[in-house]
DNA sequence: TATTTGCCTACTGTGTCAATAGGTATATTG
DNA sequence: CAATATACCTATTGACACAGTAGGCAAATA
């Protein structure tokens, strides 16, 4: 389940893609018009600008700004910024210890199969594709 | 993500599917052989058979069978049972109250489309794929 | 120097999950 | 009838993540 952190990162950078302006805009700007807090915001826009997805600039004048172009930011990558983990299961996520009934898991397959499925549709679909 | 219930809840139906006798399985046997604490998984038995997913029978002699043939169980039917909500976002939960901004939203048609594909892929798996 | 902005640290309440504990009801068998 | 094996019921606990709030510090501009 993609939490509120997920959906509220995609909904700044839709936002910013839409300012399409060369400046920077203000965290109070987005949050008023996307209707969230703009506390909260703050702390997802910090998590953006450290995975390097938002340049963000301090003092007057400043705000966030895109970092690239729309169509090079894939929707699971900004997902995975922003959640603990996207894997299906727990023993399919990143870093996980080996299971030690991986070789004769009668679920594994199937599990890796759907986390498959997902991966590559959220890695497919670019910021452009919803602008 | 699926859960530890899920998980459980599946491994109990493929053991069962194993043990192809006609008699009733003891969950003690399948906590033995999967490993996983009885008391743990008597929660989950009995929310299968409230499911009508399995039928169990009390006393001496008693236990768990399955209800059905193992083809016409689908694994999506059986994670449903166990999982608060299998939706890909809270507001495609069953029974969720609807979005204000659901005609406005920018993300909605992908989580429709994601929330299909999952959904698509559990439940054309079935049990009897699983062995 | 004042103002606007991002950034940092900390906290709180709510909920879910995993697991345990102990007891009750039901059926079979000697 | 008594003993035993089984499912079923209710309650509780600890750990953790999530959503959101609060107050203040740092940086940059006018």
């Amino acid at each position: 389940m993609i939490s509120s952190r997920g959906r509220y990162a995609l909904r700044v950078m839709i936002d910013l893609a839409r300012q399409n302006s060369d400046g920077y805009v203000p965290l109070k700007d987005i949050a008023e018009r996307q209707g969230i807090s703009k506390k909260y915001l703050e702390i997802i826009a910090k998590e953006l600008v450290n995975a390097k997805l938002l340049k963000g600039v301090s003092g007057k004048g400043g705000g966030y700004r895109l970092s690239r172009k729309t169509e090079e930011y894939s929707v699971g990558e900004i997902l995975d910024v922003m959640e603990n983990s996207m894997a299906v299961v727990s023993c399919l996520e990143n870093g996980a210890e080996e299971c030690p009934r991986a070789a004769e898991c009668d679920t594994l397959p199937m599990w890796s199969e759907l986390n498959q499925l997902i991966h590559d549709f959220l890695y497919n679909k670019k910021l452009s594709d919803l602008l």
